[in-house]
DNA sequence: TCCTTCTATGCAACTCGTTTCATAGACAAG
DNA sequence: CTTGTCTATGAAACGAGTTGCATAGAAGGA
């Protein structure tokens, strides 16, 4: 059900197509809800029957005509009473996990180059938020006194990257215990 | 698709029927992998029927009778098989942070309360988390020369405490900054 | 010239996951 | 004696999400 509730954040933000809403979905929004275009093209089309967007033919030169969306008053209303209702705290999903308990069936010496390629991709994730962070919020670029939209961006921004932290540390505690099974016993 | 994965994982760790792969994903393999009784029903159905579990009807006394799935030879290759293929590191996936951000075109503090429930929630998870670390692996009744099997499901449990201990931070985070935007500004 | 990439939208089929409902015996509390 | 909880299994319907396919013009490189 989140999805029509980011893409009404994500419109509030900024009013946008269906392609720039999946570009969005690629980069900082992508940070904490993932959706392909099929979806976002979708979804949005039911939003819009059900009166929560408004959309606008856009021609354009020099590539196809755009359809941009953006949000109507009962979509703020909407997202408003969305915000009202209590959530279920997110329990986690986790493939590694349940590969490293398999593992125990198994070579677990053969997961080693797994989980490194998993580190890898962590850092690269870190690293892209690092420079983000830097760009918008920390860099001499940033806008001296943030307004509260930035404020919550950033403090998003922090918790992504403190799982990155997090999940990098224990990929390292992961890769050692491996290291001592392939090793000792 | 790794639902299938964490029941084989489940099974080879202990056979089981149904009804106890049900209460196990509400503890310890709940922990990376969620599932209800429906789902795991009709996907030991499905494995059943392609050869990949084993069933043995048991009766009990007092209660129904149970199937008591184990896993077959097929099954094994299969998980076996899983475990050599990469995986993509997982995408997350939080509502919260959603919320956080549409908190921007409405009223921040009403977010405070909402944060403080989730913040009980992973405090009362880490609680758990904890107790079953001292329980299982360094409290005085854990087995002394902990075997493979004990060191990996160790170590991704140390993964999920890692996960609450760095979200708990992170909500304090948060808190701080709606309060700050709340106060100020 | 052809091949690829980018912008832009969409259908169809499928799998995965959740919610609701149903059955049924045993046992305990009120 | 009724209500609720625990064990145990399952059907049916729906909603969420993925994968594959299709279209189509513009731009740029081999």
């Amino acid at each position: 059900m989140a999805l029509e509730h980011a893409i009404l954040v994500s419109l509030l933000e900024k009013p946008g197509s269906g392609y720039e809403l999946a570009r969005r979905f690629e980069r900082s929004i992508g940070y904490f809800w993932t959706a392909t275009h099929q979806q976002i093209y979708r979804v949005l089309k039911r939003m819009e029957a059900d009166g929560l967007l408004d959309v606008r033919e856009v021609p354009q030169q020099g590539r196809p005509d755009k359809k941009e969306y953006s949000v109507a008053t009962p979509g703020r209303t909407a997202l408003s009473q969305w915000l009202h209702e209590p959530i279920e705290p997110e329990s986690v999903r986790h493939d590694l996990a349940v590969k490293i308990r398999g593992a125990a069936f198994d070579d677990p010496a053969a997961l080693i180059r797994e989980v490194e390629r998993h580190h890898r991709a962590h850092s690269g994730r870190l690293a892209h938020y690092l420079a983000g962070e830097q760009r918008d919020f920390t860099g001499p670029e940033a806008p001296a006194p943030p307004d509260a939209g930035q404020e919550l961006q950033h403090v998003v921004l922090r918790g992504g990257i403190a799982y990155e932290r997090m999940t990098l540390a224990w990929l390292d505690d992961v890769l050692a215990t491996l290291h001592r099974l392939h090793a000792g016993h």
